[in-house]
RNA sequence: GCCCCGGUAGCUCAACUGGACAGAGCAUCGCCCUUCUAAGGCGAGGGUUACAGGUUCGAGCCCUGUCCGGGGUACCA
């Protein structure tokens, strides 16, 4: 929060300084430096003028300094800038005034960190999730779980109404590959297996192998379909028992993550409520759609939308009249936003970890209340980057249906795949390429149970040694914990638009960037309070004054960042920045506990002042480590 | 073919959205535990930011072209 002020501070002097001196009007940057050693925050305005007064940068800003921030420095008295130097190489350096910022910074201290209010209560559904209910969750599945559930974490701190949306598609083509296999492949239901591990592993791949040799399978698929779209039909009822099955076993992998959801909506759910056909009616009307009648053309008897994106058609309905996968995102997104009204009622579903209820869609609305999940503001969909064309076909058609584009957001990413040594590893052939896509038909894959299960047992191990008195129960708390935030972490510190390559060996390890580090700083921080002698003191001038040393300040003026990072995560939907900020922090607390003495230092005084400092590094800590989903562990 | 994304140290990735000398982790090699947890810290080596032009006071970042890799372009999702 303070480091914002000081940033404020510049921008308003500099602002003001160019209407005194009569300059004209130019954008420029008050940021952070590259290295610290140059200044706390520069300024680029000398380069931007320079142009339009033609004169070199550095005179100009030896001139602003001269003319301006001299007498500035003179006569503000609690300005949060302390000195100011005009760089030969033409940048404005300005230094902060370290007690004042140290104050400031330690003051959060005493309430616990605010809460900012961005979103001023902003309706928002995020979607994420959103795995066919035939398979396990992959890690490829993982890194949009997380990310979709840090974002929420995010925008809820920020004052967002925000709610998780899961959509479950239980009446697709993968679905239908399943039932294939335990209706007329005969697979058994019964299993030792974890029953989503069974149908992914075992079920969903042998009956892909089975269709390259029988083609008459692939018509059963077909025709399961269709009978998926008869909510009385027997395999509709069986579909519902299956998927429900299944789902539950995902549902318990996402909570052993942390994550949580407000409801689940059933694709099948969409078709058989008016919500599909209040939709078709408005694109019907608005010319969107039409039945294609051209006999030249390939979608003869489908209903298309015409001029999708480049001018190309897109299928709503096959020529069987069974919908494809857009048509039933088309009216949900058009729900999300509420261009259309909610026909769905909600039931609970269950109980989540966290002990918040989960509801579920249901088509019979009676009588009930609503608990206002549709008709957000903005509808936040999380899914891969190959999905962005028929993302931008969703948002085009919500377009020319009236809303605005900025109620619609794909939130785009690139997909995981394997490194060349885990699909060896796998046994994966791969010929010299690089990385190997995931696939859940081929069976290529690294399960996320599994990969939580391996990183548990490491880190209970490691959680082992380092406490070899430690009773049981909490050691399997703490190695769960750690799994937790290797996985988490490694997830979401990557750009989105970078594929992620994953490695098993790697991932596995639990030292250096990684979740365990920032836990671990965390831990150290927590294990000096517990040892003080002293109580914790309010932070005052005097205290504030005796933290000097280049790895306190250091340290300062990480904490202080903490809101601007948050701004930038909020409004760039991008948990990354957390985790960034978060590792960065961590790093100048391990400095500062590996230079600094606090409990050992002899001056009281300063002691007490460092103790309130290593207090706020864990307040601002815990603080970002929630809002990407990882325990801040007290020990480890 | 067309569209989207990527190419930065041996490997995996940063770089505050155009600013100062391109930074971390892993791996390799040194050093630091009678001192608040060594899941840590310090140091060393390692770079023509794929390539060629261009714009700019300034380019890893913007523009054009080329090369390489991935994805999309289904009556799959």
């Amino acid at each position: 929060m303070t480091f914002k002020f000081l940033i404020n501070e510049i921008t308003s002097l500099l602002n003001d300084m160019i209407n005194e001196l009569n300059y004209p009007n130019v954008d420029f940057s008050v940021d952070e430096p590259p290295r610290s050693d140059l200044c706390d925050v520069y300024s680029n305005i000398a380069f931007q003028l320079s142009r339009k007064l033609k004169k070199k940068p550095f005179d100009i800003a030896r001139e602003i300094y001269e003319k301006i921030i001299k007498s500035y420095l003179q006569t503000k008295k609690d300005s949060m800038i302390s000195s100011v130097e005009a760089h030969p190489a033409g940048y404005l350096n300005f230094r902060a005034n370290y007690t004042k910022l140290t104050y400031e910074t330690l003051l959060m201290n005493k309430f616990e960190q605010g809460m900012p209010d961005i979103g001023k209560n902003k309706h928002v559904l995020i979607e994420h999730t959103s795995v066919n209910p035939n398979k396990a969750l992959h890690v490829g599945h993982i890194r949009n779980v997380v990310l979709g559930d840090c974002v929420y974490r995010i925008l809820q701190y920020t004052n967002h109404n925000a709610y998780v949306l899961n959509y479950v598609d239980d009446s697709g083509l993968q679905v239908a590959d399943i039932i294939v296999g335990f209706k007329f492949v005969n697979l058994p239901m019964q299993t030792d297996k974890k029953f989503d591990h069974y149908c992914g592993d075992d079920v969903y791949v042998k009956v892909n192998e089975m269709y390259k040799q029988n083609t008459s399978l692939v018509e059963n698929s077909r025709y399961v379909l269709r009978e998926i779209e008869k909510s009385d039909s027997e395999i509709a009822k069986f579909a519902k028992e299956l998927t429900t099955k299944v789902l539950n076993e995902q549902l318990k992998t996402c909570w052993r993550l942390k994550v949580r959801y407000d409801c689940l909506n059933f694709e099948s759910q969409i078709i058989q409520s008016r919500l599909w056909e209040n939709v078709l009616q408005a694109m019907k009307k608005k010319e969107i759609v039409k039945v294609e009648n051209n006999s030249e053309s390939k979608h003869l008897g489908c209903l298309v939308i015409q001029g999708g994106l480049d001018g190309e058609e897109k299928v709503l309905l096959r020529s069987d009249g069974t919908a494809t996968y857009i048509a039933k995102d088309i009216p949900y997104a058009a729900w999300k936003i509420g261009l259309v009204e909610d026909p769905f009622g909600y039931y609970k579903y269950t109980t989540q970890f966290d002990k918040t209820t989960l509801l579920a869609t249901k088509l019979d609305s009676r009588n009930e209340s609503n608990p206002g999940f549709h008709a957000a503001d903005l509808a936040i969909t999380v899914i891969d980057a190959r999905q962005s064309r028929l993302q931008n076909i969703i948002s085009k058609v919500l377009y020319m249906l009236g809303a605005s584009l900025l109620r619609y957001v794909h939130l785009s990413y690139e997909v995981v795949t394997l490194s060349s040594d885990t699909a060896k590893m796998l046994d994966i052939s791969i010929d010299n390429k690089q990385s190997a896509h995931m696939s859940g038909r081929k069976g290529i894959y690294v399960n996320a149970d599994n990969l939580l299960d391996m990183l548990h047992k490491i880190a209970y191990e490691a959680a082992k040694l380092r406490n070899p008195d430690a009773d049981n129960i909490w050691l399997e708390r703490v190695a769960e914990s750690i799994a937790i935030a290797a996985i988490r972490y490694s997830m979401i510190k990557q750009d989105l638009d970078k594929t992620i390559t994953f490695d098993i060996k790697e991932s596995l390890n639990l030292e250096g960037d990684t979740g365990p580090y920032l836990q671990y700083s965390h831990a150290r921080a927590c294990r000096i309070i517990e040892k003080s002698m002293y109580p914790l003191m309010t932070i005052d001038h005097d205290l504030a004054s005796t933290l000097k040393t280049k790895h306190e300040i250091a340290l300062i003026k990480e904490i202080s960042k903490f809101e601007m990072h948050l701004e930038d995560a909020t409004f760039n939907l991008s948990p990354k920045s957390i985790a960034r900020y978060a590792y960065s922090l961590a790093t100048q607390f391990n400095a500062f506990y590996e230079k600094v003495p606090v409990l050992h230092e002899e001056n009281i005084e300063v002691s007490k002042a460092r103790l309130i400092l290593v207090n706020t590094f864990i307040i601002v800590m815990k603080t970002s480590l929630n809002l990407i989903g990882i325990d801040a562990l007290e020990k480890m």
